[in-house]
RNA sequence: GCCGCCGUAGCUCAGUGGUAGAGCGCUCCCUUGGUAAGGGCGAGGUCGUGGGUUCAAAUCCCAUCGGUGGCUCCA
């Protein structure tokens, strides 16, 4: 005992992981007495107007039950590493964590164990907030937000009434409130032909507005509504329950849980955001976001440019043919048609064989589709199309390589230019026509799918012979417009959203239906809409959609008054009947970074002047998983757009600059059939030779994503406990670029583990405690300081972290060999070095600042400076190269001019020998760089 | 098939025209009443390959191979 006393005295002030996690559980103590993490609103004591705002907002979690793993830091630590710097430069930062808690995991539970979503999820989301909160991040808490709080959803309620109540005005493309639409309807300055809306003169038949029925013209404009009613083919997941996005569709499955997805017809809510398109496409240019990013949402939306041509239907004088094509210059080309087989032409046909090769193909899903894709389907309509230019009939097709949802749903194929058209004839023995020659005057057999010259595309009405590409597009288009046939058309491989689920966990629609069946929006005061409970959550696995929500039978039939819904809408009493469908996941977290502004503010959704002043410019960086590309990324921008259109926003874009941190991955093992072994029954025998322990046969070592099932998951909490949450953070920045890849290595991090011990042994006497400073500094340590200073403030603001910590880890092993084993450091370049490891390691840079004499929180310290002229050296070793290839180095001047280094060089041995008593023909001379002798014959 | 990104030490990564670097791992030495410990010295790279531009290329250009992420019957 005795000595075992001895020894810890000697050594109470080592670094190990019990005294971190002393100072951390001290230091994180100080920052809540001292509420160090909170930045005021507008109005609130200490908000300064003159601070520059820096908003740096983290993806929000969804808190599982699992816990955080590892890879779930990796962002926040970076982040929480450019507030604090940004902090200490003396701005304003906005740094919030919220939860992402409505959805299918919590449900599913539910279904299981009969537990409450509510109370499975509030304990996760507690589990979190201790997990987050021993990292030591500088959130402010007080700004914590939980999509599924009511003070939260009844928010979200409130933005969907406000894109219900307005519509897409296709004179701005902006939303524009409801009543717009009603006035210039009834004042002729918009017309209608019953689906489209437009300025006057731009239809080629319209209705007289105020002699429609009342039903139909509340028909019209409910179709026009950004947020409106749609009987859709939607993807219905039987063993899920409800009805999926189009983005929640992989293959034909589920992307949650892989079960199989129909398509079924079925009223939804939905989201107009295709008529956002082209903002959505066009304001990506300024966002400072990463490329790959862009380029998927850019491809997610699809915009394509062509034409839409009518053909007119042989023997059927009431019907005519519509096709979408990009390439109107091949339109002499058109062999036939082909529409898809849910195209309505389909059902004027009787021939069984028509209605055999439908219904085959509707009960194909995506995938049996897609997998066969180059063997092509179809069977003849029997029904012809009459060539709009030439006249001559064109025979019509079905074919399920033709989508309903893509264009019109019918095309008009061009064998000799396009590979599936191509594919397509050639298999029916259908004519191919080549009417576009390549540039170079060659002609090939292959089908030419590339820009040329128009060839063999001439008739008595019109020819484009001679015509480049471009020119005869744009020829055709404009003769089909002038000849009532088509016109210029623009369509996207973006689809409405589809906003409706048919489960429990999530929002409920502030909408009730009338005894008429129509809907009646829940007036703001009658907001939130609460979710009832439920006495069980098991779906209802049926073929025939069941939302969830129809189980609270009492909460589904009620009256107008008791609904929230306005007296000027309905009279109270009325019977109406609530929606049954709920949110999907992707609601609350549409406009979270919105409510973060102003959390509590029961009378809007955010104040005009937090709005004035954190977004303002709009969130300056967000960081984020990749994985959100094409969804999250782009429904959060649609409602940004919306709400800025409707006045509620100062910017039409939510995320000035957007960052991914890369995947963190881990070891697995793998034996020679491929097979994957768990971490835990692999064992090293020598150095990088692994055996599985139940066979004893040698397995690979690959990187895989950390998963359950391969056992190779590291828990945050035990690595915290073992060295402490600061030497977790290095680790985390230290290991590669934040948006690479990479994999975890448990036995890697006692490097930084180490790091951080000599950074505390380089100021702090192990044995006592006590600092260890000199008084006169020591000049190359202190230009040493300079050079770092500028350099991990350049990297912090590139995200460089681990070049940072690369800087920072020089400079305690430079200073340390430097001072041998006196004191390194006086006690302001402690204090400098100190506040330049706080934003990495900020528990023990605040412990070593008070221990060398300045107490007080590091992030409200200040950024140190640095002098420009300490970054250069007066002397220095200049390289030489002879004819391009080093030969030595040679001490001189800085800013020696080149007849002193001619002298000096000539004065070395090493480069006389290189020479080899050649003259000099030319020197070269970068100033401080290098300079290189080329010599002559 | 198309698009993006990446190939630098055994491993994970810095280094965007001028002497190839860091951490881990490895050799050897010292220290040890801090022991999966500390300190020191060192080895280890024709920068994927082949061309080109340049006084000079890991770096710029072209080609090629390998890896990785995304899209894909979208007319």
């Amino acid at each position: 005992m005795a000595e075992d006393t001895h020894a810890n005295e000697k050594t109470a002030f080592r670094y190990d992981g019990a005294l971190a996690r002393d100072i951390e559980t001290r230091r994180q103590k100080h920052w809540e007495q001292e509420n160090a993490h909170h930045v005021p609103n507008p109005g609130e004591v200490g908000f300064n107007p003159d601070q520059k705002k820096f908003y740096c907002l983290d993806m929000f979690p969804y808190p599982s039950g699992k816990g955080l793993h590892v890879g779930h830091p990796l962002g926040y630590i970076g982040t929480d590493i450019i507030c604090r710097f940004r902090r200490m430069k003396g701005e304003a930062v906005l740094h919030p964590m919220g939860w992402d808690a409505f959805g299918l995991p919590a449900e599913q539970y539910a279904i299981q164990t009969g537990v409450h979503p509510a109370t499975t999820t509030q304990t996760a989301i507690n589990t979190y907030r201790r997990q987050l909160k021993a990292f030591g991040f500088s959130y402010d808490w007080s700004r914590e937000v939980a999509t599924i709080d009511q003070d939260y959803y009844r928010w979200t309620q409130w933005i969907w009434l406000q894109a219900y109540e307005s519509f897409c005005d296709p004179r701005t493309g902006k939303a524009t409130p409801i009543h717009v639409l009603e006035e210039d309807l009834s004042t002729g300055n918009l017309v209608t032909d019953g689906q489209s809306i437009t300025a006057p003169g731009e239809l080629s038949s319209t209705l007289t507005w105020n002699e429609l029925e009342k039903t139909k013209q509340l028909d019209v404009i409910d179709n026009q509504r950004l947020a409106y009613l749609s009987k859709q083919v939607v993807n219905w997941c039987p063993a899920l329950g409800t009805a999926l996005a189009n983005e929640e569709v992989i293959d034909g499955k589920s992307e949650r849980g892989g079960h199989p997805v129909v398509r079924k017809p079925l009223k939804q809510w939905m989201f107009r955001i295709t008529s956002f398109a082209d903002r959505l496409v066009n304001d990506l240019q300024d966002l400072d976001w990463p490329h790959s990013t862009k380029v998927q949402q850019r491809e997610w939306i699809g915009r394509s440019e062509g034409a839409a041509i009518r053909f007119s239907v042989e023997g059927h004088a009431d019907q005519s043919l519509e096709v979408f094509t990009t390439r109107p210059d091949t339109l002499f080309g058109a062999t036939f048609l082909v529409v898809a087989p849910e195209h309505p032409l389909v059902q004027r046909v009787k021939d069984p064989a028509v209605h055999a090769y439908c219904t085959e193909a509707a009960n194909r899903t995506e995938r049996e589709r897609q997998s066969e894709d180059d063997e092509k389907t179809g069977v003849p309509l029997g029904l012809h199309g009459i060539h709009p230019v030439s006249g001559e009939l064109v025979p019509i097709w079905v074919a399920d390589y033709v989508l309903m949802g893509y264009g019109t749903g019918a095309i008009m194929a061009v064998p000799g230019h396009d590979d599936r058209d191509h594919a397509f004839a050639t298999k029916f023995d259908i004519d191919i026509k080549n009417v576009v020659a390549p540039d170079d005057g060659k002609t090939t057999d292959d089908c030419f799918t590339e820009h040329g010259i128009a060839i063999n595309s001439s008739c008595a009405a019109l020819s484009l012979d001679g015509l480049s590409t471009a020119e005869a597009k744009a020829t055709m288009i404009n003769w089909l417009v002038s000849n009532g046939s088509g016109e210029r058309r623009v369509t996207y491989r973006l689809r409405d959203w589809l906003f409706s689920r048919q489960r429990y966990w999530g929002e409920p629609f502030p909408i009730v239906f009338g005894p008429d069946g129509r809907c009646h929006p829940v007036s703001d005061a009658g907001l939130p809409v609460e979710l009832p409970d439920l006495a069980d959550y098991e779906p209802v696995i049926s073929d025939e959609p069941q939302p969830l929500l129809a189980k609270a039978t009492d909460w589904v039939q009620t009256t107008a008054g008791a609904a929230g819904v306005s007296p000027d809408r309905l009279p109270p009493e009325t019977p109406v009947t609530r929606e049954t469908n709920t949110m999907p996941g992707w609601a609350g977290s549409c406009w979270y970074w919105i409510r973060y502004c102003d959390p509590t503010n029961t009378d809007a959704f955010i104040s005009e002047e937090a709005k004035a002043f954190w977004l303002n410019g709009g969130v300056d960086l967000y960081v984020g998983g990749a994985e959100h590309a094409t969804l999250h990324l782009l429904y959060a921008r649609f409602w940004h757009k919306f709400l800025f259109d409707l006045g509620h926003l100062p910017t039409s874009e939510p995320f000035q600059r957007l960052f991914h941190q890369g995947l963190l991955t881990a070891f697995a093992f793998q034996r020679d059939n491929g097979q994957l072994v768990p971490t835990d029954e692999v064992e090293e025998t020598t150095e990088d030779v692994f055996v599985a322990k139940d066979t004893g046969e040698s397995v690979r070592r690959i990187v895989a994503k950390m998963s359950k099932s391969l056992r190779n998951v590291v828990n945050p909490d035990d690595v915290i406990a073992e060295f402490g949450a600061d030497t977790f953070r290095l680790y985390e920045m230290y290991m590669g670029p934040l948006d690479a890849s990479k994999p975890w290595n448990t036995r890697d991090i006692v490097g930084v583990y180490r790091f951080l011990q000599r950074a505390w042994r380089l100021l702090i006497n192990e044995s006592t405690g006590e600092p260890r400073l000199r008084s006169e500094t020591h000049e190359g340590i202190e230009q040493q300081l300079h050079r770092t200073i500028a350099k991990v403030g350049d990297d912090i603001e590139r995200l460089a972290n681990n070049t940072a910590i690369a800087a920072l880890i020089e400079f305690v092993n430079f200073a340390g060999k430097q001072s041998g084993n006196q004191p390194a450091l006086t006690p302001d370049q402690a204090d400098r070095f100190a506040r330049l490891l706080g934003p990495f390691a900020p528990h023990i840079a605040e412990e070593l600042r008070e221990r060398c004499g300045s107490p007080g929180c590091i992030i409200h310290a200040k950024w140190p400076n640095f002098d420009e002229s300490m970054l250069v050296d007066d002397t220095i070793e200049l390289p030489v190269q002879v004819a391009g290839k080093m030969k030595g180095k040679v001490t001189m001047p800085a800013d020696a001019d080149e007849e002193t280094v001619k002298s000096l060089v000539l004065a070395d041995d090493k480069i006389v020998a290189a020479l080899e008593g050649r003259s000099i023909r030319k020197l070269i001379l970068v100033p401080g760089r290098i300079v290189n002798l080329i010599p002559g014959d």
